[in-house]
DNA sequence: TGCCATCCCATAAAATCCCATGCTATCCCA
DNA sequence: TGGGATAGCATGGGATTTTATGGGATGGCA
């Protein structure tokens, strides 16, 4: 069955910048073999991106499918594969993060781990907890305007 | 997929916050394969929203259609799959809880597994009663207008 | 030889496993 | 058809294992 993350979990970052990737993730990447995490700036957010390589992969097959000798991905390319840190874990499932993806998501001494499906974020938990409410409220907005009422479950068979 | 759940169960949770899910929705559960649940924050209710484990790749596929980057399902992936928890049975067909979801669903020392067809809710009692007592009004109400005799049983797979 | 990263161990808390119990529904056979 | 045997289910609680986290030891590298 497919990998996913999900969920939220908050960790300490220690002294040393060390971090414990949550065993549900760990667990995860051991089955596909992996012993450590690909990380790299969020693009479009003061956060962390990270997953197992195989995501990766995936993302940076998406630059090969393109005209070789285009340039139309090479700012995202350059932005995003360069900056790819990948972090080991140690005996004890953590990994140390580097201090620019520290500076970037401005961790201090606790991270989010943050469950977005094939891939996850680490954020800074304050950061991430208003920016989980602002998403909450613009979906809530939406699903009223589409008519759905407040204090009724939602139709059998729906998409959730 | 003729994975039906329906009825309703009062179960206990425990001092661990454990509770059994009810065998039927194990059984149907199993003929899946599947050997847990996917639970989430119900988004209109106080309630927790369930379902096989399946359901993830459902949703998970409607977002890897996008370039994974683009902001359009940033809401949707943060309210929605940070909020998601997979919650594995143990050895006698119990889950455990997160205090997330208790919070959100008021749950106390007893929960009602409500069946919905494809997916099903876990409700404080008290509040469920109240909510089906409601809906059972708004029904007759609305049979009452449209020259139906209110008092009848209602149909065999209705919506509730 | 000082610094940094890695490795290793200790500990407390939490999650998980495992078994015992009572209860109910089902089965089976006289 | 009655009623004891049997199996499945919900529940409690203890034992065991994982996790998360701190801090010290080790070893290379500048």
């Amino acid at each position: 069955m497919a990998i996913f993350y999900t969920g939220v979990a908050f960790n300490k970052v220690d002294r040393k910048g060390r971090v414990s990737v949550p065993a549900t993730y760990r667990n995860a990447l051991a089955k596909q073999g992996l012993d450590g995490i690909a990380a790299f700036p969020a693009l479009h957010n003061p956060a962390v991106q990270g997953s197992g390589m195989d995501w990766l992969e995936k993302i940076s097959a998406r630059f090969d499918q393109t005209d070789p000798f285009s340039e139309e991905f090479d700012d995202e390319r350059i932005a995003l594969l360069s900056q790819v840190r990948e972090l080991a874990f140690d005996g004890d499932g953590r990994v140390t993060l580097p201090d620019d993806l520290i500076a970037h998501a401005g961790l201090s001494d606790q991270a989010a781990f943050v469950g977005l499906g094939k891939h996850f974020q680490i954020w800074e938990p304050a950061a991430f907890e208003e920016v989980r409410r602002a998403a909450k409220a613009r979906r809530a907005a939406k699903a009223s305007i589409d008519g759905r009422q407040p204090d009724r479950p939602p139709t059998p068979g729906g998409s959730e």
